[in-house]
DNA sequence: CTTTGTGAAGACCTTCACAGCC
DNA sequence: GGCTGTGAAGGTCTTCACAAAG
């Protein structure tokens, strides 16, 4: 085998020091040098878990984890149409992954399937669950209540159970105290306390990117453990805090790059397989949006 | 960073109008409705997600296209901030990324740099807004004005320059004809057609899972070539056609997963809320200003 | 000197293919 | 026979480290 050094999955590094003049309203940001960065990311080696102690659970790739989450939403419907049991191919198929992948990403759980036969809905969505974290509740804090946290406070309680919307929070006077999808809103200044009064564990960010860092590190300082953040920033946190963004204009201009290749390229004969027109298909299903 | 400088405290633009009749349905999205959402259509694994596909000519990762994007914005800003050159360490730290991913990424993109001086901003802002193939405009579709589509419609022109809304659809008759963000929402039933005239050429799904599919094919259908997809549903489409996914449910439980991890092993001693879901939490804590 | 650009090494993920159990 | 679980092969992406250029 090869000798690993360092473990730890890759998270966003968390090294950078933010430059410029970086106005961020009120920031009292500590200076952070910027030069002589060190390039050897060497945090604290410890909470990697892995080292000490012989574990059960080897560390899951972070891409399998995605997986995971996919392949318990449709479980659940499956579960929900009254199937008991489902082999990794029916599985894989209507997750949109190979059938080598989905077993492998299983594996990651234990051995819960039965050989010849397959795996019991009931049993593996329990395992997802319970190797997701899902067995408890984590409660969810929406910053900016402008249009698309809005519509997040509003989701029905959240995608999926088990992310209940716990807090709401804007800098707006005309907010405050309104409620929305039956939480008051409350200040940023209040962030630090009222997350720790309400146990928050996930803060999603729905702000301007100016005030996005500033947001968040007062979400750290409410014991905040993990971040979505919707705004289009970089953040800086502790190595101990998770953050995820979703970045919209990132998404589109991947998509631009894509239809660019498509379009730009069009230099050889074959390009696009052929197939230029879809055939129109007339499923047309009852739609039952809004 | 930089973004206007002064100004305490960004404010969050909080549309209130809107709201109006319970602004959207909401619709908790009843729990996957049992329709025959038929799970078990299971087309050849095949296609879908991934790269897969034979990039055999020298295309840029994909990991890296995505970092491209987030350098414009930082390299934007900096423009803005008056910045001529900067070195790979300095855009580096502001994206969050390490140098030597930086350069690398950059290298995809041709030699713009000086050795022992930098890169031009300029000059960066241009090759990459080339590459992603932003020197067009990409006319984007929204499908489903729920609350989340209302909130992308309103996004102010959509984030960034260079893709604007010209298509609204939603299958609700009271949103027919009514004009969101400036533009009147149309049926479903006319997409195709729509996204023809207006030569569509991104198609955003903001629709419930189970008409999620159907909508896809009709926007494939209209000539769509790249398709962003907010519902929680895996999408069947040609090889042609590029669909990226954003899924909330995803994003927390990827969180919810790293919060147990932290957790430890053991820990569970809180819990509290035994209550059965139900929701509405009382918890109605002061801090209600108003 | 400083900083880019890049081969090479390595970490990470996916795919293959088959042994092993039903 | 059917299907899972997994070592090993194969790719992709990241990091290292250094030669080349200014």
């Amino acid at each position: 085998m090869v000798a690993q050094r360092g473990r730890r999955n890759g998270r966003n590094g968390s090294a950078p020091a933010a430059k410029s003049a970086s106005d961020v309203d009120n920031a009292p940001t500590a200076p952070l040098p910027v030069t002589g960065g060190d390039p050897t990311t060497a945090p604290t080696g410890a909470a990697s878990a892995g080292g000490a102690g012989s574990n059960t659970t080897r560390s899951i790739p972070e891409a399998a984890v995605a997986r995971l989450a996919v392949y318990l939403r449709v479980l659940s419907a499956m579960a929900e149409q009254g199937a008991t049991t489902v082999s990794s191919e029916e599985l894989s198929a209507a997750a949109g992954v190979n059938s080598a992948k989905l077993r492998k990403d299983l594996s990651y759980l234990g051995s819960y399937g039965t050989r010849g036969v397959g795996y019991e809905v009931e049993v593996l969505i329990g395992q997802i669950e319970r190797t997701l974290g899902l067995t408890r509740k984590h409660k969810v804090a929406v910053v900016g209540i402008g249009n698309l946290g809005h519509a997040l406070a509003n989701y029905g309680g959240f995608p999926g159970r088990g992310f209940p919307v716990a807090a709401l929070f804007d800098i707006d006077p005309d907010l405050i105290g309104v409620p929305v999808g039956g939480i008051p809103v409350s200040h940023l200044d209040d962030i630090p306390k009222v997350c720790v009064e309400r146990d928050i564990s996930i803060g999603v960010i729905a702000t301007p990117p100016a005030a996005a860092q500033s947001v968040c590190d007062r979400l750290v300082a409410g014991g905040v453990q993990s971040i979505l953040n919707f705004a289009p920033a970089v953040l800086q946190v502790p190595d101990h805090v998770e953050v995820r963004k979703v970045d919209l204009a990132v998404e589109l201009q991947i998509l631009s790059f894509h239809v660019a290749r498509k379009a730009g390229g069009e230099v050889e004969g074959r390009e696009a397989d052929g197939n230029a027109e879809g055939g129109a298909d007339g499923d047309a299903k009852g739609a039952v949006m809004s």
